[in-house]
DNA sequence: CTTTGTGAAGTCCTTCACAGCC
DNA sequence: GGCTGTGAAGGACTTCACAAAG
């Protein structure tokens, strides 16, 4: 394995998930091994694409053959760095923050939710699964916690004051629910999910009756 | 105007909802117009990327000044077809198919879900905001009631099933919650929302302790 | 002087096509 | 024969840089 170096895509990190989710499914079907061809069947991603994809990190195939699910499923996870536990705070326990905090994709990726907060005094001290709502004005101490990632849930208005207090507390990375554009230093990467995004650009592919 | 034809990516489909909320949000601020320049502080995009996907679509803005906040919101509305009231119906009526009747999102952008459906025999003819969730089985039925949208929110086993009886009562564009991928013919747009994939990612940014 | 609109240049990403290996 | 891994070619998207307009 030779592996020159080469600059690796935010397309190919963006895809590596989608592969890992194939290869689930693969195993799920009782399939030992996948090759690109049949992965590529299930994701919607071009087999060439897929072995570009992981040519970046090594080589996981076996000509002739295919990859090994177990063993490709493994080293994906391994470049993601989904084998290392993160902690994780959220801000905002309304019905979004609530709905986050039960959502149990955050374990199966190694999140460790650990901390909730708020501003509303009625909310503090509240428990939502195992966790007590703490004033949001503690965030600072947050820092002695070690969190690596803050989950924003709060009003739109209310959201890039609540992510210059979660990168002064230390996070790495900040996940964004509410619906706009948030600035933070380049070393920590901002995730933004808004649905009503993904709903605004669907009826421009719908014919008109 | 010339405006000769030219190939709109899709990339600048997917921004223009971003753009439009950058809007809204310089109206809020009780601005009347915006350069390119300060749009591009609102929304994180260039403000020559900006200039290049409007002018795809015509000559909205005026030199030496800017565009006008009012005219080029109705201008991108146009272009994403969000003039239209589209009717929607849901498939899978549990919390997340109920989290999404109840999500203000689709009316913002002229959707209106006028049917739900589900397999349970329990939520059968339960009501749901104004909606009687009605028995699976009649989703063909939906044929004459011209629906442009099908929302699917069912388990991922049932995903690929439920696209292909959408496709079948006539839907233009699938909205898939399911974490799969789905496949449908290429004149139907689907899009799928698994927050899952972007959790998954964000690992990778985040340097280990 | 400011800001748009846009060809041209540059960058990034995908697909092709095939050597190399099983 | 079948399938991976990859340089080279091709295509898509972004940025540059500036003429044109207010």
């Amino acid at each position: 394995m030779m592996l020159k170096y080469r600059r690796i895509p935010e397309e190919t990190i963006r895809r590596l998930p989608i592969y890992l989710r194939g290869l689930l499914f693969s195993s799920q079907m009782g399939y030992k091994k996948v090759s690109s061809g049949e992965l590529s069947e299930f994701v919607g991603i071009s087999s060439c694409q897929i072995r570009k994809d992981l040519s970046y990190f090594g080589e996981f195939g076996k000509r002739g053959v295919g990859y090994d699910i177990e063993k490709l499923s493994r080293e994906i996870r391994k470049i993601l760095k989904l084998d290392v536990v993160r902690k994780a705070a959220i801000v905002g326990a309304g019905n979004l923050g609530s709905a986050v905090l039960t959502y149990p994709g955050f374990k199966i990726y190694n999140f460790d939710i650990t901390a909730a907060f708020d501003a509303d005094p009625r909310k503090i001290g509240k428990k939502i699964r195992d966790i007590t709502v703490e004033d949001v004005r503690n965030i600072a101490k947050l820092k002695k916690r070690k969190i690596d990632l803050g989950i924003i849930a709060v009003p739109s208005a209310d959201a890039q004051k609540t992510a210059d207090e979660l990168v002064k507390a230390g996070v790495k990375a900040i996940l964004n629910f509410s619906p706009c554009y948030i600035t933070a230093p380049k070393r920590i990467k901002v995730v933004t999910i808004d649905i009503a995004m993904d709903l605004a650009r669907l009826p421009y592919y719908m014919p008109v009756s």
